[in-house]
RNA sequence: GUCGGCGUGGCGGAACGGCAGACGCGCCGGACUUAGGAUCCGGUGCCCGAGAGGGCAUGGAGGUUCAAAUCCUCUCGCCGACACCA
């Protein structure tokens, strides 16, 4: 008999049957003309490194958990997948491996990687796999580029951009982490002045703000992150005329125009335009000096808070407009050219930065606005908060929030200044000096310029060879549309979130050649209902895509104007303390998991591990007690007969009782994804069954129910194991076509309650008590006992709180 | 520095302000076994007690409440994001 059991489950017999059925059977294939309510379910597409282990599968796993589910509860479920295939790994794995072409290494990589996933039990729906390095794909990136560009969203711009000495190429500022390079956390990013494209997310800043208001669902954190990272902040703009530049002025971006009559001195940036210009003779040499060894210091030493202020004086003075006074102007790279007006009026009194600059420089600090307990006697701090103004002339006594307000009115008034919002976001630098990346399809030619690729000629196709695309005349070599003369191709790449910021609408028509997405499809499909992914992506991913749907919202080509209703941030599986990655050697492949415990084990122990949100510690120990639960589930539905009966009976409506309620915890805990608790509800009820089966309970329809329910409940996340047992419990449509289990609450109701009493919030006495007791019933339950007479010390209850109908407290 | 989040048994972790420690791992004891790293049964927060039972427990200190792991204040520790944004 021992032999026989340990023989019954075979996860490695059954997984590749239940896998090619349904292959076969195109069980996730998603229909577009269907009745049933939608539900697009996607997780973030990947890059194909070729490092998939149990830790990447751990998302793809929750994935498949809600399609399943939302499959068995009547959706039309679209679950699908792609590869997000440029990008400069390839070209670095390429360059090792001697050569070879990164499209060969991102082509084997991606088969390994849909064999590992296809291992794992996870259903996509592949007819609509993409791969945003093929040219059906990265045709419709080119495509909505010129979309952006006939929109006015993608200009071609001078500027200082951040190079990555490593990888050869200019970042966008979002990819600079610490003044570092994203990819290289030791490699310092330089700045360099080149001509790059850019998308104009700038001019969504406000959208793209306000609307994270209708993402309820999505973590908290996340929208917290964006919301700094757009950072708008509300002021004025001021305009300074210069002493002795008759006409001219500085103009300088303020948050605080209450304390305007506090500014001591002005500070322009290193960078700023006039620095030349007012510098006076005597200064000059020193000021150059500054300004050049200001440049080549790294971004990261100048944005480092621990370090002294420093700067310099021009000479120059300005005019402060609403007091006349003529205040010097500095120059100190504390400013910076990128942010607001590349100038500030210094208020020392009133802001930290400005404060330590004027008592390093000696220069003077006048105290505008008073705290509540009036004045500072000594100028020790600045004092950044609100008060009331002082030494503010006509606006003395004015409470700083009223002042801003108030001051603003009076610039604009005399045309010395206007309100203005910034932005900390900077626009999207796409231009990549890369060979695998999507071309940008524009033409540079001599008589007509910029001239975008005309539509009919795309896509603009990769050269076969690998080598830069700027030394290979093959591509670069062209005629122009308009004119027909000699001209010449970009041969920049884009950034690759420009591709991943659109694929999800590529699923909804993939094999589409007249459009990058069906319209019509994409307003039944989208938004996405569900979408899991890293944390990683919290800024950079998520905000680009909103900026997409917006812009192709605008355009007439989608109603959905944000692409995303539900965002789940999973964690990272770590083993010996570290991110599993078979670079690091710390990886559980999933030859190697579904080879040993099988896949359904390892689908649930990963959900069973932690919470799907935190980082959890994969521990080999821990699997087995999943192999254990699996076992025993299939022992209970395959083989109750071996189960040893050591008692007389045991009552049928209890364990109804425990199925309904098993229902009821299980499909909220999936839906809400706190899988870790839907699968102790799954151990807690098979644990019940096989007591009750040990009690001797009869194999009557109430257990045929449990088995049944349980199987079901099983399904979407031990789906090999599930399906099998339902064919061998004679079933004769498939699992994953049953429908889910309705919740049966009056199943489900307690029929006895234990009623807790406590006196003075101490728990005295347990009783059991009929489920819906009167409170006076209760009470009166409550005061029978002695345990609780013996609390009360003699004298009754003074006060009684209820409960629902379980607890009573008594106050003597 | 600023803003978030988190501190619960030996471990991973459960707990609408209402029986703290579900579920699992591990460990202890037992049954069945040639054997057990299979399976089954019982036990397992700490302290006192033979037992019934009692006391103490959610990083620490206060507070609100009939009642606090949960809410508030302070504090310590860990993790994450941002970091001279005017």
């Amino acid at each position: 008999m021992n032999q026989r059991r340990r023989s019954a489950y075979v996860p490695q017999e059954i997984e590749p049957k239940w896998q090619k059925i349904w292959a076969d059977r195109g069980v996730m294939k998603a229909a577009d003309t269907s009745t049933k309510p939608k539900y697009y379910d996607l997780v973030m597409y990947p890059y194909p490194s070729g490092d998939l282990t149990v830790g990447h599968a751990r998302n793809y796993v929750m994935g498949d958990i809600l399609a399943r589910l939302k499959r068995m509860q009547g959706y039309e479920v679209l679950h699908p997948f792609g590869w997000d295939a440029f990008g400069l790994p390839a070209e670095n794995a390429a360059m090792k491996r001697g050569g070879i072409h990164p499209q060969t290494w991102t082509i084997e990589n991606i088969a390994k990687g849909k064999r590992e996933l296809k291992m794992m039990g996870i259903l996509y729906d592949w007819d609509r796999e993409v791969s945003s390095c093929v040219p059906d794909f990265y045709h419709w990136t080119e495509w909505l580029f010129l979309l952006f560009y006939k929109r006015g969203l993608a200009y071609r711009a001078m500027s200082p951009v951040n190079w990555c000495p490593v990888d050869k190429t200019v970042l966008a500022n979002e990819q600079v982490v610490n003044g570092r390079c994203w990819r290289h956390p030791d490699v310092e990013v330089e700045k360099r002045d080149l001509e790059q494209w850019f998308f104009k997310i700038t001019d969504y800043a406000d959208r793209l703000l306000d609307d994270l208001a209708l993402l309820e669902k999505w973590p908290t954190k996340v929208r917290v992150m964006q919301t700094n990272w757009i950072g708008r902040s509300e002021g004025a703009e001021v305009d300074f005329p210069i002493v002795g530049h008759e006409g001219e002025s500085i103009r300088i971006y303020t948050t605080r125009p209450d304390t305007l009559f506090g500014a001591t001195f002005m500070v322009l940036a290193p960078e700023h335009p006039l620095v030349e210009k007012i510098t006076i003779d005597k200064q000059r040499a020193d000021v150059r000096e500054y300004v050049e060894k200001a440049r080549k210091a790294s971004e990261i030493d100048r944005l480092s808070t621990e370090r002294a202020k420093t700067g310099i004086n021009t000479g120059a003075f300005a005019v402060n407009p609403v007091n006349g006074e003529k205040i010097p102007i500095w120059i100190a790279d504390y400013v910076l050219m990128t942010y607001g007006t590349g100038a500030i009026m210094a208020v020392p009194a009133h802001d930290e930065r400005d404060f330590e600059f004027a008592r390093r420089f000696n220069l003077p600090i006048r105290e505008v606005i008073a705290p509540p307990g009036g004045p500072q006697r000594d100028l020790s701090e600045a004092f950044v908060g609100p008060g009331v103004m002082v030494n503010s002339g006509e606006f003395d006594g004015l409470e700083s929030k009223v002042g801003f307000d108030r001051v603003i009115a009076w610039l604009e008034n005399k045309g010395e200044g206007k309100r203005a919002i910034k932005y900390r976001l900077r626009d999207w630098l796409i231009s990549r000096q890369r060979y695998w990346g999507c071309p940008i399809p524009i033409i540079y030619c001599e008589v007509d310029g910029i001239v975008p690729v005309p539509a009919k000629d795309l896509p603009v196709l990769l050269p076969e060879e690998y080598k830069p695309l700027s030394e290979n005349p093959d591509f670069f070599k062209t005629t122009c549309p308009i004119c027909g003369r000699d001209a010449r191709r970009e041969t920049d790449t884009m950034d690759t979130f420009v591709d991943s910021s659109w694929y999800f609408l590529r699923y909804l028509s993939p094999t589409d050649t007249t459009e990058p997405f069906d319209p019509e499809l994409a307003n039944y499909w989208m938004p996405v209902d569900q979408y899991t992914g890293g944390v990683e992506h919290a800024i950079l991913h998520l905000l680009y895509s909103r900026f997409f749907i917006k812009v192709l919202h605008d355009a007439g080509m989608l109603e959905a104007s944000e692409p995303f209703m539900r965002l789940f941030n999973q964690g990272m599986v770590k083993r010996f303390g570290q991110v599993m990655s078979k670079s690091a050697g710390n990886g559980v492949s999933p030859d190697e998991l579904v080879a040993k415990q099988g896949a359904d084990a390892g689908r649930i122990y990963e959900m069973f591990i932690g919470p799907p949100e935190e980082d959890v510690e994969w521990n080999d120990a821990g699997l087995n007690g999943v192999v254990r639960f699996l076992q025993r589930v299939w022992r209970l539905v395959i083989e109750p007969d071996s189960i040893v009966v050591g008692g007389s009976g045991a009552d049928p409506v209890l364990l109804r009782r425990k199925v309904a309620q098993t229902v009821k915890n299980v499909t909220d805990d999936y839906e809400e994804l706190r899988f870790n608790t839907a699968v102790a509800y799954l151990m807690e009820l098979a644990n019940a069954m096989q007591d009750y089966l040990q009690q001797g309970g009869a194999r009557d329809e109430s257990w045929d129910h449990a088995v049944r329910t349980l199987v079901k409940l099983l399904n979407p996340i031990g789906p090999h194991i599930a399906e099998e047992m339902w064919e061998r419990l004679g079933e004769r449509s498939m699992l994953a076509d049953a429908q889910w289990p309705e919740f049966d609450a009056a199943a489900a109701a307690e029929p006895e309650v234990t009623l807790v009493v406590q006196v003075a919030g101490k728990v005295r006495d347990r009783l059991s008590v009929p489920a819906g007791l009167s409170q006076d019933q209760a009470l009166e339950k409550a005061l029978g006992s002695d345990r609780v007479k013996a609390a009360l010390d003699g004298g009754g209850p003074s006060k009684v709180i209820y409960v629902q109908d379980r607890l009573i407290n008594l106050v003597p």
